[in-house]
RNA sequence: GCGGGGGUGUCCGAGUCUGGUCAAAGGAGACAGGCUUAGGACCUGUUGCCGUAGGGCUGCGUGGGUUCAAACCCCACCCCCCGCACCA
């Protein structure tokens, strides 16, 4: 391990000394720009993210080999709030925080005091992340970095939110969002307890009716209003009489302060327990019928407004308390209520559902047995209703003219008429609360006045956008149905908050754009970074016309330098450098932002830029998990990226994130798999200094001359790894690159080395072999494990970086399907060999094979050949025998070879066809040794025609082409 | 619900696009043997069932179908995971 940290630290140094990352435009070469999503600095990394950088990394490191002039940058992205609710947390002493910040992510406790400033704490880690990804050894362009509070790139930000305003993409309009109503503040899953994420759903408000004052039922199913036979209120509860807009309403005490929220004006004008409204009688908008108002315990006061619609045949909790309360006739007589009116109301079906009876919630709550309103199997009873209603439901006759309409249909309808005609009103609420705000508030729906929108809505966007998607590359291309999906489901999205950092709206310095909107188009700025650091240009000289000039090269170069104040050749200089690298060839990141990130990305490029420079890839990848479970700071199990390298060092963990998993599934990292990459990594070396120990100094053509199979063979197979591993490369598919090139070469080295174990007089032909295979392997190991292998590379005397070495190709004269084959009958005869041994439970002193006469081979290849055009005639292949040596046994072995050969796949056909009939006993001879040695037996060859020939069990005559009769004895 | 991904042997996990060499790569675990003072280190072998000759049977979520041939193609169903926003 100590001397893996070695290593990487040398080589590390030495590659920023000779700056072979750092990439200027070279019109001689074709240039790649790489990006990967900038990391959030209000953590350090873990080995989670490490996953998508190096992924990226290996991706620039790949194509840099492939001879690109690859560009791959880094920023930091400290728009957003999260650091601002991290730092109050410290501030407020939060313990778990505390305890996170120096237990897992190791903060110095003196420095945790500075982090009550958030910036400080945004740089603390944006530091942190940096040393960690140099550590790592990506392979980045350090002189273009930046953060997304730079005052220039605010301009630059500016600049795209004008340009969007002008394309008529911005709107503006009212939006309900969870909020604290003590912070002030609209609550996202990060700023909750438990990062429960609030759940907005939107209630119907039915108006009920006693003369002129309003019960406002809360319901999620405004259909059934044709069904209701009384109203529910909490007793216990508090309610209110209260001025709402322009209408007296009943609503529990808890509701007033929501609808507030909600742009209402309310007014209480009398406060009261809720069993005053027991018995009160109202009017149902819809039906005109008169029902009265009855107590319920599951009527929650804190949901909605507290006033329930009670649709006894479909809803089960309604159901339920309905005939708890047909029973408790002392409680209703202290209502003053008649126990037998009472008992004689009976649910109203309105719902037709297949597989159900007239009241579906009498059903499911029997299936339930449930007895009690209280009783939680309530909720599971309400889902499965509703799930059969909604989709498989019709309205029945008594609801007037939605009879007939699926319930699906009706529920939207039934709302919208409703609110219509004045009926009905609408009341955001969260589903899944309580909901407690970080500060220990329970949080509530707020309707956001006059927010800002992007409109990710608007048709002509959305078709420009699928045009860019269609002509994408998605990696993998099994996501790109998920972004078609997600490019026409995206509509407003609110693009600015009040607090946090970064970029204020240029037209309105109130809003401050949020990080998913700064952070779509910033791989343009990039190309520019560097300029602007380095002639230190100040923010007010990058006017909109400058940045219309480098972007969108309009306008007039001098006019614009001059008034900018800016040097003329520096302006062209970042026009050519933008026109140099863009457009983005490949943005990389976690799948979880195909949601958000990736699709705005491409909708703000079509917006922006000329369709020319759209991008022209995604690549995206799963998390990694710790034991099964995601490795995420909310749970806990993160390990920090570098405190990973100190144990682990950058080549194994560049390894372990990237081998067990293809793009698509969530990788498994833990500390076994790490310790066995480092395994691995060891054994290369070593055999690597073994094989640079001797060299070879005979020609390629001259060794060649002395080739056996089986080094024909090693240096086919070597070919198809190369072969497999660039395929797999130019996918993204690093885990089967990496399977081919580490672990299947190896294999094949392996048995390489047991073949020619006991070779005399070959040692050159071996090591010029075994060096060739290295060198490949080496080279095509870099870009995942870059340190190691520059290593191997100067072990093995070779000159300058293999970082910035070619990419090996595969030698198409060097593809030997003979010796191919050769090898394949060995193997397959060994195995024969051997499971006869084990069956018998024998132990052979020798063993004879005997392999096939040659007008076998005739027909055989005739079949074959006959089989790849068509059908195969019995007689036809016969014939291939001379008359004289045709025998009872010639027609028997035709049919059964028709027989055999369709069970060979096509390709495996086409070579044995390519190579013809193979000696065997060639074959075999050349192979004694070795198969002596395995078998521990002496091997005796004849071909089965032989006149002298040993059979005294008489097996040479089942011989068949690659397949020879074996006896043991 | 909508959209996406997936269900393979004791376990993890390839193979599915392009049907046949698939009882199914590679690991892990287990068992046996070797090396060794010892080993959680390394090496060799075995690891669905049956079989004293390279074979047979069962088998890749469930049920059908197509085909000479299905883990792989088609249809239906069941189950699991992820996303559904204003938040990085």
């Amino acid at each position: 391990m100590e001397f893996l940290r070695k290593i990487e630290e040398k080589w590390q140094k030495r590659w920023e000394k000779a700056k072979i990352f750092e990439a200027d435009p070279d019109p001689r070469k074709p240039k790649y720009f790489i990006t990967v999503a900038y990391p959030y600095p209000n953590s350090p990394q873990h080995i989670g993210h490490a996953r998508t950088y190096t992924l990226a990394d290996v991706h620039a490191r790949y194509m840099r080999m492939r001879g690109y002039n690859v560009l791959l940058p880094m920023a930091f992205h400290y728009t957003g709030t999260p650091v601002l609710a991290m730092s109050k947390r410290l501030a407020e002493n939060d313990k778990d925080l505390i305890n996170d910040f120096i237990n897992v992510y190791k903060v110095p406790k003196e420095k945790l005091k500075e982090f009550t400033d958030p910036l400080a704490m945004a740089k603390y880690f944006h530091k942190e992340i940096k040393e960690g990804m140099k550590r790592i050894g990506y392979s980045i362009d350090w002189r273009r970095e930046f953060t997304t509070i730079d005052p220039n790139y605010s301009r630059f930000i500016e600049w795209q939110f004008e340009k969007l305003r002008q394309k008529g993409y911005i709107t503006r309009g009212s939006h309900p969002v969870g909020w604290c109503p003590k912070d002030g503040n609209p609550v996202g899953q990060h700023d909750t307890v438990g990062d429960v994420e609030p759940e907005i759903g939107e209630f119907t408000l039915i108006k009920f009716k006693k003369d002129t004052i309003v019960f406002p039922t809360a319901t999620l199913r405004p259909e059934t209003v044709f069904g209701v036979t009384n109203l529910w209120i909490n007793p216990q509860a508090t309610y209110v009489r209260a001025k709402v807009d322009n209408e007296e309403w009943i609503i529990s005490q808890e509701s007033v302060e929501k609808l507030r929220h909600q742009n209402r004006k309310v007014h209480v004008l009398e406060t009261f327990q809720g069993k005053k409204l027991v018995g009160t009688i109202v009017e149902n908008p819809a039906t005109k019928t008169k029902i009265m108002v009855l107590p319920a315990d599951f009527a929650d006061p804190k949901n909605a407004t507290g006033v329930v619609m009670s649709v006894p045949s479909h809803a089960p909790y309604d159901y339920v308390a309905l005939e708890n309360i047909k029973k408790e006739h002392a409680k209703l007589k202290e209502y003053g209520l008649n126990p037998e009116k009472i008992g004689q109301i009976q649910p109203i079906s309105l719902i037709a559902v297949p597989g159900y009876s007239e009241i579906p919630a009498a059903d499911a709550v029997k299936k339930r047995k449930i007895t009690e309103q209280t009783d939680p199997k309530l909720e599971d009873a309400t889902k499965e209703v509703y799930r059969h209603e909604f989709h498989n439901g019709k309205m029945k006759p008594n609801t007037g003219k939605y009879s007939g309409m699926p319930v699906a249909q009706a529920k939207e309808k039934v709302k919208q008429d409703l609110i219509a005609e004045g009926k009905a009103a609408t009341m955001y609420e969260l589903v899944n609360k309580p909901v407690k705000c970080r500060c220990g508030t329970e949080c509530i729906v707020k309707i956001f006045q006059d927010q800002w929108f992007i409109d990710y809505g608007k048709q002509e966007w959305k078709t420009l956008t699928h045009k860019c998607l269609d002509k994408m590359e998605i990696l993998p291309e099994e996501l790109r149905a998920e972004f078609e999906y997600v490019v026409d489901w995206l509509h407003e999205k609110a693009c600015a908050r009040k607090s946090g950092m970064g970029t204020r709206l240029p037209w309105d310095k109130e809003w401050i754009i949020e990080s998913l909107s700064d952070s779509t188009i910033y791989m343009a700025y990039y190309t520019i970074a560097r300029h602007l650091k380095e002639h230190k240009i100040k923010p007010e000289q990058l006017t909109d016309q400058v940045f219309d000039y480098i972007f969108l090269g309009k306008g007039n170069i001098n006019e614009i330098a001059e008034k900018a104040n800016l040097n003329v050749e520096v302006l062209e200089k970042m026009r050519q450098e933008f026109l140099y690298f863009y457009p983005l060839d490949s943005r990389h990141s976690g799948r979880d932002l195909i949601h958000n990130h990736l699709t705005f990305m491409i909708f703000n490029h079509t917006a922006i830029f000329p369709e020319k420079l759209w991008p022209r890839q995604i690549v995206t990848n799963g998390s990694v998990m710790m034991e099964g479970v995601k490795m995420s700071k909310s749970f806990g199990n993160i390990i920090p990226l570098r405190e990973g390298l100190e144990k682990f060092g950058a080549d194994p963990i560049r390894l372990s994130v990237l081998s067990t998993a293809e793009l698509l599934q969530d990788a498994e990292f833990n500390p076994s798999i790490a310790k066995s990459m480092i395994d691995k990594l060891e054994k290369l070396y070593k055999s690597a200094i073994q094989t640079a120990k001797i060299k070879t100094t005979e020609s390629k053509q001259k060794l060649a001359e002395q080739f056996d199979a089986i080094d024909k063979w090693m240096l086919s197979r070597l070919q198809k790894h190369i072969i497999d591993a660039t395929e797999a490369m130019e996918k993204m598919s690093v885990r089967k690159a990496i399977h081919s090139i580490l672990y299947e070469l190896d294999q094949d080295t392996q048995w390489y080395q047991k073949r020619i174990a006991n070779r005399k007089n070959k040692e050159n032909v071996k090591n010029y072999v075994l060096r060739r295979v290295l060198e490949a392997q080496v080279l095509m190991l870099t870009p995942v494990a870059p340190h190691i292998c520059e290593e191997i590379w100067k072990i093995l005397e070779k000159k300058g970086f293999i970082s910035t070495s070619p990419w090996p190709k595969p030698d198409p004269t060097e593809m030997d399907i003979k010796a191919e084959e050769n090898e394949e009958f060995l193997i397959n005869l060994l195995e024969d060999t051997e499971n006869i041994i084990k069956v018998t439970k024998a132990k052979p002193k020798k063993i004879f094979y005997y392999v096939a006469a040659p007008w076998k081979w005739k027909i055989y290849l005739k079949a074959l050949e006959k089989s790849t055009q068509g059908k195969i005639e019995l007689k036809e292949l016969i014939q291939e025998v001379s008359k004289k040596e045709r025998t009872k046994a010639t027609a028997k072995f035709a049919l059964k070879t028709i027989e055999q050969i369709k069970t060979i796949p096509e390709k495996r056909k086409q070579n044995v066809l390519k190579i013809g009939a193979i000696d065997e006993r060639e074959t075999i001879e050349n192979a004694k040794e070795f198969l002596s040695r395995r078998l521990k037996a002496e091997i005796i060859v004849y071909n089965e025609k032989d006149k002298e020939i040993y059979d005294p069990k008489r097996k040479a005559a089942i011989a068949t082409p690659l397949r020879p009769a074996i006896y043991i004895e």
